[in-house]
DNA sequence: CGTAGGATTGAAGCCGCTCAACCAAAGTGG
DNA sequence: CCACTTTGGTTGAGCGGCTTCAATCCTACG
């Protein structure tokens, strides 16, 4: 809802019921009356801007966040001070969902660019959720296709080279903006090159390296952070996906 | 419940009330009248045997599994027909979580020893979730360390070199079995060095140099499957760890 | 006792990292 | 408005860690 001085009416009324993300985020499937509950404990906060902090790693946990529009990155400090990136999240995702075990973030939710988010406390969810069969299923749903998605990332991690990674990168990017009704075949990453590269397990060169490449072979097009898509099933070749049954397999983000 | 053949009365009555892992496991916080409940809904199977199958990739999801005793691993299978194993589970720990998402099992479960493990009708289980706050806390919670496990596992396998990654499955490992009443010190590998390797991203060989060189290094002791952990702050030190915050860290297993 | 599978050890090669220089774009301050 | 700085990206050269290939050893088990 814009911001906390300039209230806007109309965008406050754009509940759950309306928004466009309702297919990809937590109502889905939830029915009508049901969403009314949510949408009663769902706040809409105002607009984050680039490099704002969300959340940050050892904040208890108070609220998941859902993202409305722009994108975020989530990451860790390792011990020696180093970031990890965990994901890249789009509008429809949910962050937040790894600080539920011990009621503490783990990890800093942090805008890429210019964003919303909505707010939803956990401990009223998790009461709605127990009354409403619909919406634990579907928050069972997604917490359960975030491990699906890490378990693809470690596999690329472990066992892919770097072209197979960012290639599988690049696809998955894809399928996620085209779920939201953005172009399957350009888009923007709204991330670094090192951002990639931490994520992805890979030096900053070498993601560099390999988009050139993938440019030289007449796979993308790369002008700056704008990615053109040229030939997808070569993409897919690299990435080790083998027709068919691509649903889950152009993993390589989304937490 | 043992077997279906084979009732035994005894094993009967070990419901989860007296289990000695319902502080690990699902039951974990849950009251004592509740806890009825959620034994009303969980059988105990017969022990497998290694090598047996306690489900298969493309099963749809009828069941969680709760390991009681032994040890398992879960893999996929990638489109090139390889292995790529997702996790090695001890006792009290909830297998197959990562089918909730569209009701099928997208990973293999197999015995490596012989074990046995409790099954618990997932629409059941989510019924009785909903009737039961602190069920439902307790199912969430579990799925979120799943998540906060695998976000360790992405910046061991991204970022860390095959010794730390090793260190760190050795040090999760006497944690995951020290919390399980039996020693931190000395434990049985129950997977082979396969599959350790196959786990953390690195070559048999590898993994075998490096346990070498860690017993060379005086750190660990290996006869065969069986490792004698000698200097577990040297292990920390190799597996980036540096002191107090060694709480999660140790990570490199357990799904 | 012999075989098979797992584990260890050695040698060689390659992929990706590190280091370093250069470039482009976007701020920033006078 | 321009010079300077900063940040992010590209490209090249050399190195090193891990993999691959191969041979041998060991132990469990028929």
């Amino acid at each position: 809802m814009s911001s906390t001085n300039v209230m806007n009416i109309k965008e406050l009324k754009q509940a759950c019921k309306a928004c466009s993300l309702r297919d990809l985020c937590l109502p889905l499937g939830v029915s009508v009356e049901d969403l009314s509950m949510l949408e009663g404990i769902i706040s809409r906060k105002r607009p984050v801007q680039r490099r704002d902090v969300i959340y940050q790693a050892g904040d208890p946990l108070t609220c998941l966040y859902a993202v409305r529009t722009g994108s975020v990155k989530t990451f860790v400090l390792t011990n020696d001070g180093e970031e990890q990136v965990t994901g890249f999240h789009l509008p429809g995702e949910l962050l937040g969902l790894d600080a539920i075990n011990d009621g503490v973030h783990p990890c800093t939710a942090l805008a890429l660019e210019t964003a919303s988010v909505c707010e939803i406390p956990f401990d009223r969810l998790e009461e709605l959720a127990g009354r409403t069969p619909g919406l634990q299923h579907q928050l069972l749903r997604i917490m359960s296709r975030e491990i699906q998605t890490d378990e693809h990332l470690m596999t690329l991690l472990g066992h892919r080279t770097s072209d197979a990674r960012l290639a599988a990168f690049l696809l998955n990017l894809s399928r996620r903006f085209g779920m939201r009704g953005f172009s399957r075949h350009e888009f923007n990453l709204t991330m670094s090159r090192c951002e990639i590269g931490n994520y992805l397990g890979l030096a900053v060169e070498t993601v560099s390296r390999m988009l050139s490449r993938f440019q030289e072979q007449g796979l993308i097009q790369v002008q700056r952070k704008f990615i053109t898509i040229l030939d997808a099933d070569g993409l897919r070749e690299i990435a080790g996906i083998h027709g068919h049954d691509a649903r889950h397999q152009e993993q390589a983000s989304g937490h």
